[in-house]
DNA sequence: TCGGTTACGTAC
DNA sequence: GACGTACGTAACCGAG
């Protein structure tokens, strides 16, 4: 039989697995399996098989419980901790990785990878093989030999028998007697006190070996060190047989045990996308790959029309439109993608152009498409299944190409499962869930952002990109669907989310009038205090600089002014609004600074930005209502966020003045008293706060009686503050020292605060342990509707990340639940005015609050049925109430 | 010049 | 570190 040298590798797996574990920030994948042991653990690898293209390679652990060293030595490793929790769930992860990559595991009960390795180097060297050890750990010196080198492949270090002899100063041969001496304080590994590197190697100089030195001991002169030496002398011996590795442990006989082998992609694919490593996962081969052969650029009448009779047929159809913006007022249509499966694709070419924005040949006319397309959308039996389908069908809307029939989301199927993912964009979820890796905009677009948009994609190409989304979004569509059903959101997903999605379009295209009049007056006049707050401020602290810049701002006050600093940010010191109010009472530049960055927050965020996105031809801002960005399950607004409009200020009133209705028309503004109270007073049962809001009186001063022992005549109104305090503090999870933050007390009062709150209200103490375990047991948290909120950190080991999640898990079904609760009374009363064929539209909703724009004589007809709407949305054990006010603007309206 | 991060602040 | 959920702006900083 033919011999040919090879080298082998072998990896001490548990080192690397440590390593990673410690020197790279914890990680999760969307499940909350820690992951960052997994990564740091693979990278290495993959860097190995980069750099050295080894043909063979055995990458070998340690294994859970006792070894024949713990025989030998009751002590050994007795001061290492066991293994993390959050590390040892990645084991079997690390194992499938190392395996899926086509390399060879060693493993044994009873020894270290160490052993292993060292049983292996010999077996290999006998058979006339070179073997690189790959480890940083100098046990695994005592290996070293012509034949069998170590290699630390992250300093990239090879460390041979040269090595050894400048390391240590001794030779390789006695390095084991040398260690020996010294012990282990790491592994518990005694050896002679005393006695450290210097000593050792002076004394095996002298000597030569362990064995010579205890055998002679008499020629030492009387010290302190023979002393030592003859009392530990058997300990120097143990020491050497804890530290000699064992190379008799059973290993592959034959070379082919450690051979290479080709990586298994689909494993690998569904083990990066499990742990989330989504770096990986773009560098592994994609399993599936589109047909592009079966997509078709639709481009004649007759195409279409036999494209038409066949979707007519249908139960559902995939839709997806490529536009030339994001935002559904500006977009123009330039195609339609349309599937029924998940091998085949149509696309309509309809608005592509050249660079002189002429169209290009060979797209269909778009009078075509609305005959025979128009039809089919307009079906009301087909149900119309897309990817973030509200923006694709008000984009269809404006082309006169309504969406009838059920609107599913793969967007939202993805929300109910894990609502808590990262992203929830088509490119993502196809990557994670199904393996493809889909062309991105840009590399159709050209990414050139002056003639990025999509109108000059070639046909053949927007052909391909376009089937991609529709195929993708049917496969996803076809994977979340018994996903749901077996998480049981089906019906969250199909009663709530589905019909929210045709409710939110509608507000979205109402809009809301706003008057940049008013606006630009408030910048004028806004414009004027800002500039001579910033004279005032230079006048005084004697130098021009950016009153913005947090960082120069703290140059100014803390070093030049020398103001006492308070806490300190990661990068300087903290100026935010605490930090200066406290400056205030003593000097006036902070206060001055407070009242700037009060008015250039109003200024840059809401009063100039809200005049550029008011559409001129009708005088109103169109916002985006997210529907799956909070992890709650609230809604979230943007461009422009219309949630977050100031309130409490009196320039913030100035701001909401401007938001108008037009003439003969008013707001009506419904918001729920103290939902998220009530619903923790339904989810805890709590005796006292049940009593409290059947009794329908005020919420916080109840509280403050109770707390203050104080009969209700003779509350103040610092003593509904504070409870009002404690009563929001509740629902967030807040402890004694947040209290005490937000109160301005003690800490010590702030704890009494909250005692006492709990012994009168001992069911919402009960709910908050009683949610927290169950968070514990499931790994989630649910509302009354069944939405569900994963919680990874729950168990974790980092007591931060735990006792967020605690608090997550103690506020997600409050919060989500209130959210259901507005979903659900968004669609009753949508429905509501849908009946009443009124002129009365829904053109806001702030998580407690919806607000409509109605004739004014019609409010009173309509108000108390959108009163009575949502309150009956949903029934909890206490009651909801609803308040009603009314005004012309959003500003101080008339209850 | 850009894209991502940090600090801060607005809402419920 | 300490109160949950969002979004947006300006400054800043490093990569290209």
């Amino acid at each position: 039989m033919l011999t040919s040298n090879k080298t082998i590798y072998l990896v001490d797996g548990s080192a690397y697995i440590y390593r990673a574990y410690h020197a790279i920030t914890p990680l999760t994948n969307d499940k909350g399996l820690p992951t960052h042991a997994a990564l740091g653990f693979i990278n290495t690898i993959l860097r190995i098989l980069r750099e050295k293209t080894p043909t063979h390679m055995a990458i070998c652990f340690d294994m859970q419980g006792p070894t024949f060293r713990h025989d030998m030595y009751d002590a050994y490793k007795a001061n290492r901790p066991s293994m993390p929790d959050d590390l040892s769930c990645q084991i079997p992860y690390i194992h499938k990785l190392s395996a899926a990559n086509g390399i060879p595991i060693l493993m044994e009960q009873g020894v270290e990878a160490d052993d292993i390795i060292a049983s292996a180097a010999r077996h290999l060297q006998k058979q006339g093989h070179r073997v690189v050890v790959v480890s940083g750990d100098k046990d695994l010196l005592l290996l070293s030999d012509t034949t069998i080198t170590n290699w630390e492949p992250m300093k990239n270090v090879v460390m041979d028998q040269e090595f050894i002899k400048q390391k240590y100063g001794i030779n390789p041969d006695i390095l084991l007697d040398y260690f020996a001496l010294i012990g282990d304080t790491a592994d518990n590994i005694p050896g002679v006190p005393g006695v450290g590197p210097v000593t050792a190697r002076k004394l095996l100089t002298e000597y030569g070996t362990l064995d010579h030195l205890l055998a002679n001991l008499d020629l030492l002169k009387k010290s302190k060190l023979k002393d030592n030496l003859i009392e530990n002398g058997n300990m120097a011996i143990l020491s050497r047989d804890l530290i000699r590795l064992k190379e008799d442990v059973p290993v592959p006989e034959r070379l082919d045990g450690y051979e290479i082998q080709e990586k298994d992609p689909t494993l690998l694919h569904e083990l990066y996308s499990e742990l989330g490593f989504s770096k990986l996962l773009k560098e592994s081969e994609p399993i599936t790959t589109f047909p592009t052969d079966n997509f078709h650029t639709v481009a004649t009448p007759e195409e279409l029309k036999n494209l038409c009779d066949t979707l007519t047929q249908q139960p559902f159809i995939v839709i997806d439109t490529e536009t030339t913006s994001l935002s559904p007022i500006e977009a123009k249509l330039v195609g339609i993608s349309l599937t029924i499966s998940g091998d085949s694709a149509w696309y309509l070419p309809l608005g592509h152009r050249d660079i002189n924005e002429e169209l290009l040949p060979g797209q269909l006319d778009f009078a075509v498409v609305k005959t025979c397309l128009g039809p089919v959308l307009a079906n009301s039996d087909i149900i119309k299944i897309g990817h973030n389908i509200k923006y694709d069908y008000r984009v269809l809307l404006h082309n006169d190409l309504p969406l009838a029939g059920t609107l599913f989301d793969t967007m939202l199927a993805s929300y109910v499962i894990d609502p808590a993912r990262r992203t929830q964009k088509l490119d993502d979820l196809a990557l994670a869930f199904l393996g493809l890796s889909m062309t991105s905009f840009k590399e159709v677009t050209g990414g050139d952002k002056r003639d990025s948009s999509f109108s000059y994609v070639g046909i053949q190409e927007a052909t391909n990109y376009s089937c991609e989304d529709v195929v993708a979004t049917y496969l996803l569509w076809k994977y979340f669907h018994p996903i749901m059903a077996d998480m049981q959101v089906w019906d969250l997903f199909t009663d709530l989310e589905t019909p929210v999605i045709r409710v939110l379009a509608e507000m979205e295209e109402n809009g809301i009038m706003v008057d940049p009049q008013i606006l630009q007056g408030l910048s004028e006049e806004f414009s004027g205090k800002i500039d001579r707050l910033e004279s005032a401020i230079f006048a005084m602290t004697g130098e021009t600089f950016n009153i913005n810049s947090p960082k120069q701002l703290g140059t100014i006050l803390f070093d030049k002014l020398g103001l006492p600093h308070g806490k300190k940010t990661k990068t300087g010191y903290s100026t935010d609004v605490k930090v200066l109010e406290k400056l205030a009472s003593s000097h006036e530049v902070p206060a001055l600074i407070l009242e700037h960055r009060s008015l250039a927050k109003l200024k840059s965020t809401y009063v100039d930005k809200l005049q550029l996105l008011i559409q001129p031809q009708t005088g109103r801002i169109h916002t985006s209502f997210n529907q799956a960005v909070a992890a709650t399950g609230r809604l979230s607004s943007s461009n422009p966020n219309l949630q977050n409009i100031p309130i409490r200020t009196e320039e913030g009133q100035r701001i909401r003045e401007a938001f108008i209705a037009p003439p003969s028309s008013v707001f009506v503004a419904a918001d729920y008293s103290q939902i998220d109270l009530r619903v923790l007073a339904h989810y805890s049962q709590d005796a006292a706060l049940l009593k409290a809001f059947r009794s329908g009186q005020d919420i916080h001063s109840q509280t403050a009686g109770e707390i203050f022992r104080v009969h209700p005549t003779l509350l103040t109104a610092e003593m509904r503050r504070v409870a009002k305090t404690i009563n929001f503090g509740i629902v967030y999870g807040m402890s004694a020292f947040g209290l005490a933050s937000q109160l301005k007390i003690s800490r010590k009062e702030a704890q009494t605060f909250i005692d006492r709150y709990f012994d009168l209200f001992s069911g919402v103490k009960q709910y908050m342990q009683d949610i927290v375990e169950e968070a514990r047991e499931q790994g989630f948290v649910s509302t009354l509707m069944g939405r569900r909120r994963p919680l990874p950190d729950i168990n974790a080991a980092n007591k931060n990340r735990r006792e967020f999640a605690e608090r997550t898990a103690i506020n997600s079904p409050i919060q989500g639940t209130a959210a259901d609760i507005m979903k659900q009374a968004t669609i009753d009363c949508a429905n509501l005015l849908h009946q009443r064929q009124t002129e009365a539209k829904m053109v806001l909703q702030i998580h407690d609050e919806i607000v409509f724009e109605m004739p004014e004589d019609e409010t009173e007809t309509l108000t108390p049925l959108i009163k009575e709407a949502m309150e009956s949305a949903y029934t909890l054990d206490v009651p909801l109430i609803v308040n009603i006010s009314t005004g012309a603007n959003l500003a101080n309206p008339q209850k």
